[in-house]
DNA sequence: GTCCTCATGTAACGGGTTACATGATTCT
DNA sequence: AGAATCATGTAACCCGTTACATGAGGAC
């Protein structure tokens, strides 16, 4: 099965909201998508000029005042269609390697204690990235989105909390079971 | 920062268990670590090699009886020694692209009721995913692990049961949002 | 003068999957 | 005979990041 990536059509879903540069596009994504998706200059540009040759973008040069010159994509009739077909098409589940389960699978080459550190570890992880989805929300309401971008907005910022905070219930869950009951314990 | 692979530490970790051939290991990967964890032939056999030269495993080759013979590989002290360090670093938080979450974003481009079946569909699959999940609990009683390992395993299928009820949880609640007023609606 | 941000790009590299090749044995 | 499983491997390819190059303008 050929994976197609999903690039194209972040650049795609982009330029529906309104036409902007290569440059815009990252900084959207990084701020805006970066709790669930990332993207590189290193497949950025080269993907937009796949898109313009394809005809599903097309751009201009927009000149800059006291900035350099920009390159502003827009998206084409063609290219709203390609994307209203992804959109139609299921999403793939969501796939991740969890490092830390490997750790606790192999948890019996070193001693207990290591790796109830690395638990915690992570669960100190886990609720630097939760305080930040809910500093998120506040930052929405200042965004200038309009209400119907907003209330999408606010759905994946609750994605990302709903599912860190499982991620922490259960780091919390494997200290309970791995810690001793007693201090007096000790082998 | 030079992203390293875990191929070999995951290698390391299951010849810790027992010695084992290539072939064991890609069984044992997508049996016991399917949940969150991934390995091909195509980096399993090579980092084996890569492994021998730097002196962490050592193979022999054991003639198969009415079967073809077997490469088994064992564990080294030095590998030993090269798996408790790395099980001694902190664990990378997982980090997912959220298909589902992208699409949303960009449910202006189509009706709403298409991104409802979208959310509709991503549940049908967690939902999926989760009984696989909830049936595993009874397959390692009969694993034949060691109640040690067993407590691991457990702990490792309840993080994957933990995330995905959240995702579902959050499907639900997605729907609730986005789903107009009232219908008498059947589910 | 130096550093930061704006802005566009590319080369090199590593990670990882897929598809294929090979061949033995066992089951139907 | 044909299919399935056991077993080892490799080449081609895609995905994606990192690091670098270039150059303009603004801030300190």
């Amino acid at each position: 099965m050929p994976r197609t990536s999903s690039t194209q059509f972040v650049i795609l879903g982009l330029l529906s909201l309104e036409p902007m540069s290569g440059y815009d596009i990252k900084k959207l994504v990084d701020s805006a998508l970066a709790h669930f998706w990332s993207e590189s200059y290193g497949r950025l540009y080269p993907t937009l000029k796949k898109l313009e040759e394809k005809g599903l973008v097309k751009s201009r040069v927009v000149k800059g005042i006291r900035k350099p010159d920009r390159i502003v994509y827009q998206i084409t009739a063609a290219g709203r269609k390609e994307l209203k077909q992804w959109l139609q098409k299921p999403a793939a589940l969501p796939w991740v390697r969890v490092e830390i389960l490997l750790k606790l699978f192999f948890a019996h080459n070193v001693p207990l204690e290591t790796i109830i550190e690395l638990i915690k570890d992570q669960r100190k992880g886990l609720k630097g990235k939760l305080a930040v989805f809910t500093g998120f929300d506040r930052m929405v309401d200042e965004s200038g989105y309009d209400p119907d971008l907003q209330r999408l907005y606010r759905l994946t910022i609750m994605h990302g909390r709903m599912v860190h905070e499982a991620r922490i219930r259960w780091c919390d869950e494997a200290l309970r079971v791995l810690q001793p009951k007693k201090k007096e314990d000790e082998k």
